[in-house]
This record gives C-alpha cells, sequence and structure tokens, in this order.
DNA sequence: ATAAACATACCGAACAGTCGGTTTTATAAA
DNA sequence: TTTATAAAACCGACTGTTCGGTATGTTTAT
C-alpha cells in the first residue's frame, strides 16, 4: 500500500482504539497522520470509509487467527501456543501506539468492536463465524485430548471447549475495567493452566 | 423523583444503551421523552449531567448484587439465584424498552459502560470494587461447598470462583456479538451447570 | 401573585466534507 | 541532459449543517 494511505490507516486505527468511530474528528486524523484534509479526501472517501478499511485491514486480522497452524498434538501445548500468539500481536499495537503518541495505551479492543457492529452490519456474521471456529478448534483438540487421555473430564468436549474460550473473553472484559491488560495474558494463563491441572487424569 | 425528570432519565438510559453517548443528540432525548429543550435544562444542565445521573441511578444499580441476599447453604442455590435474579432485570429492562420504542433492545450493556468508564472516572474504581466483590462471594460459597463435600475440586477456591464469573462475562461478550441475548441466560445456566457437575464428589 | 414547569426561537462552535489551487513525481520528447 | 506535460499528491480556507446550550418567553399549579 501506498506509504501515505498506509500512516492515514494506521493513526485513525490507534485513534478509533482510543476514543470510538464518533469521538474521532476529521481534524485529529489529519493532524496525527501528518497531513491535511486534502490528502485524506485523495484516499479516502468519507470518514465512515476510513473506519470501514481499518476494521477490513487491521481489525479483522487483529482478531483472526489460524488454528490449523497451532500444534494440536496436545491441549497444552496449543493453548500455549494460542496466549502466544496473542501476546505477540498485543505488543506489536502497543509499540505502533508508542511510536505514534504518548501515555498509555487505551486498554479496550472491545469498544472499537461493538463501533464496527453498529456500522458494518457485514462485521456480525463475520465475528459470529470466528467465534464457531475457535470453539470448533478447542472441541477438536480436547477431543484428541480425551482419546490419548492427555486429560480426563466428565464435561463434554464442547462444554470445556467453551469454558476455555469464554474464560479468556471474561478475563479480557474485567481487564479492560480494571485497564490492567499487562496482567491480561497472565490472568488467562493461570486460569487455564488451573482448568488444565483438574483435568489430570 | 419527579415524574418529567424520571421520564427524560429513562428516556436517555434507553438512548445510551443504543447508541452510546455521542451518538445520542439533544434532540432526540428531547423528542422521544416528549418533552422540550426548556424542560430538559430546567432538570438537567448539561447532556453530561444527565449521563452521570443515569449512570448513578440506573445503570450502576443494574450491575450491582447484594450478595448478601442470596442463599449460601449451596452453590447450586446461590448461582441458580444468581441467574434469576439478572434474568428479572433483563426483562424489566426490556419491557421499558418497548414501552419507550419499537424494535429490538440493543443488546450490549457494555457499551455504556465503556462511555461510563470514559466520561466518568470515579466509575472505574467503583466497578472494580464491585468485580472483586462479586469474586469474593463466589469463593465463600464455594468455600463453604467444599467443606460440606457439595464440591470436590483440585482447584483453589478463588480459582473455581474465577471460573464461573468469567465464563458468564464470556458469554455476555459473545452474545454481544450474535446478537442473541435471549439465549445468554441459557447458556450461562448451561455452563454453570456442567461445570457444576463436574465437581460432583 | 408567584414560582415552578414547560415551550421555542435562536446562538456560536464544531463538525464532515468541498474546492480551487500548488507542489511533487513520473514520463517522454527534444 | 534538458524541457514539456500530465497526473498524482497534497494543501488549507471555506461551506452548509448539526450540535449542545441559552434567552426569552408562556402556561400551569398553588
Amino acid at each position: 500500500m501506498k506509504d501515505s494511505k498506509e500512516q492515514i490507516l494506521k493513526t485513525s486505527l490507534l485513534l478509533f482504539l482510543q476514543k470510538g468511530f464518533k469521538e474521532v474528528t476529521m481534524k485529529e486524523i489529519v493532524k496525527n497522520s501528518g497531513f491535511s484534509k486534502g490528502a485524506f479526501y485523495h484516499y479516502f472517501s468519507s470518514k465512515e470509509e476510513v473506519f470501514k478499511e481499518v476494521i477490513e485491514v487491521y481489525f479483522s486480522k487483529m482478531l483472526h487467527l489460524d488454528y490449523e497452524t497451532l500444534p494440536s498434538d496436545s491441549l497444552k501445548s496449543f493453548y500455549e501456543a494460542n496466549l502466544d500468539i496473542q501476546h505477540k500481536r498485543d505488543s506489536i499495537l502497543r509499540s505502533w501506539y508508542q511510536e505514534t503518541f504518548e501515555g498509555d495505551f487505551p486498554n479496550n479492543l472491545y469498544y472499537i468492536l461493538f463501533d464496527a457492529l453498529r456500522l458494518l452490519p457485514e462485521i456480525r456474521e463475520q465475528q459470529h463465524r470466528r467465534i464457531h471456529e475457535e470453539l470448533k478448534a478447542w472441541e477438536k483438540v480436547i477431543k484428541k485430548a480425551m482419546a490419548n487421555e492427555e486429560i480426563k473430564t466428565t464435561l463434554s468436549s464442547e462444554n470445556l471447549a467453551k469454558q476455555f474460550v469464554y474464560s479468556s473473553d471474561g478475563i479480557a472484559m474485567h481487564m479492560v475495567i480494571s485497564s490492567s491488560s499487562d496482567e491480561l495474558f497472565k490472568e488467562v494463563k493461570n486460569i487455564w493452566d488451573s482448568l488444565y491441572q483438574s483435568l489430570k487424569p
């Protein structure tokens, strides 16, 4: 992509993460990306459009995870690799942010997701599918782990998968409120580890 | 409270739930509550203030739950009573909504919470405490349930409490995306029941 | 008669978007 | 290598509209 356009897109992403669609003004986008109104409207036709592209180019990819590439030989290596990827992505986003702005990273990915759900109806179905695939991937690995007796439980593989997935999202929500997301991955690992321990045969 | 003021407050709550603080205009508040600008500014000094009161009067109470009043003799009765209360509150909110507007209820309590966290700094500490108390209440009941051998697990009471609390919040998040919150309580019950079953001695 | 409760016309600021222009870059003929 | 030309990149003053909020009333209840 053209450098300038990418610069505008990236700045917009970070601003939208900070404050949501409506709260970000064209003036801010233009100023922080280091261009003018003219430059902006040379690349984008409207504020809505830059938001749409931000979601398509950056945000959707941030949430997407290709589960095929994760190790599935054991449940433990699966969830550890999962956490690792999320953590790395988080670091990239943070360093982008610190290059552009000063101050603390706005610890709320959900806010921009909610804006996307409201402004871009097609996002809902897409996210719905994403969650479905996530659960299916967990279920598959869990079934396998049950079969090789890595774990033992009375829970169905479906419910155990939900237990893992839901708990991490719940933690993320709580961290938004506490605004301490450096702790996020530590806490998810803690919960997943302890859940895993309780499943030992 | 004065009927008119309450009417304005209630309408504001429902609008803020629908679209967030910035997206709601004074025109909408005034029109949908059935009054005029003059009436509004007779009761409130600004848009920020009505938001603040909405959070104080309605929203904070919606999230607060007095755990002392829940049955603590068994973990099962505790979580069932918990779900019951949440479900009842949800019904009230929905019927309010349908009295005021047509169409589907905006299935996203988090959106207004995020606005509150941004606009009213004191809310953060308050919510932080709320979550802490919630976890402590669960922990207490779980410890008791472990003592009378209602349940048996290798998990610590702290981690098991987190398992219950986080999973329900994670489900709520997923329901925001699927926008099918009639399923919310069913799914929470399902997960809590299955978790509970796996804890049977 | 007085004050509270409401209504409405109006205000300046801020907003997203436009428009006429200049500068930079790419291409290619001389 | 220089010059000519067209297109892409970029600028910022300006515009119409909408915003939250105000000023000035009128109606209603006591």
